[in-house]
DNA sequence: TTTATATTTAACTTATTGGTTAATTAACCT
DNA sequence: AGGTTAATTAACCAATAAGTTAAATATAAA
């Protein structure tokens, strides 16, 4: 499983790791303290490997400072990920009738970067 | 991997399923006719297998009309990714403060069921 | 230099995933 | 009935994932 799309889904198809990221959210944290609410149901070793797996995933960026490794969130690929569903978009929107409206509200009038939907419609 | 989000996630975790999913986003399609840009590179029962994971993740519904297998997308779970999502959104969104503008102009100015952003911050 | 704390690595186990080929079922068409 | 097309099931295999325990490494502190 080789592109990035695939590993970020990966890295998140698993509730302990989605839970790591939801405290990240909330500030810096090291190994410890992000173990704490698991260490009743896991093994450090299993946690090591958790962050490693989101580390690969670019969802989150280790970092040393003394005998502590602060991790950080990287949102970047959730991003992509974003990016990706906008294409599906149409097919959950509550009433096909609104969307068009809505479109008008999300675009940004007079361009200016693009902030949603109708995304550059790429393959996969 | 119980948990419907975790579910969604891992289904999409392979580019065969998303291309796959790709492709029923423009249409119905039976089950050779999704096969036909894969046969290249893999067997039918592989194929077979890989619409059974995106069927049990609940984004595709498969039929039956005579010899063959219809297949439909169901972006349901995909609406549900969305909304876990959302409680990332100011990690990746473009300038930090620009976002209190865009909330204004994505959130329905009176009320009206919500669209995007804000959503409920349920845990996980 | 020993000790304590924080974290990782190694080695192993079990279950799941993604693929294969061969055989089977299902529905239709002569 | 016999053949063709569509799709699935069965049985198998290799690689990966998710966990374990035990040992190792890294930094700080006594």
């Amino acid at each position: 499983m080789h592109d990035h799309l695939s590993q970020t889904f990966a890295a998140l198809a698993d509730p302990t790791r989605r839970a790591m990221l939801a405290q990240l959210s909330k500030g810096e944290a090291n190994v410890s303290q992000i173990a704490k609410p698991f260490l009743k149901s896991m093994s450090l070793p299993a946690i090591t490997k958790h962050l490693k797996v989101l580390e690969k995933a670019s969802l989150i960026t280790k970092t040393k400072e003394a005998q502590w490794r602060p991790c950080k969130i990287n949102a970047e690929p959730l991003k992509d990920m974003a990016q990706w569903m906008e294409q599906y978009r149409m097919f959950w929107e509550e009433s096909f009738d609104r969307l068009g409206e809505y479109l008008k509200t999300v675009v940004p009038k007079k361009n200016k970067k693009r902030k949603l939907a109708k995304a550059s419609r790429s393959k996969e």
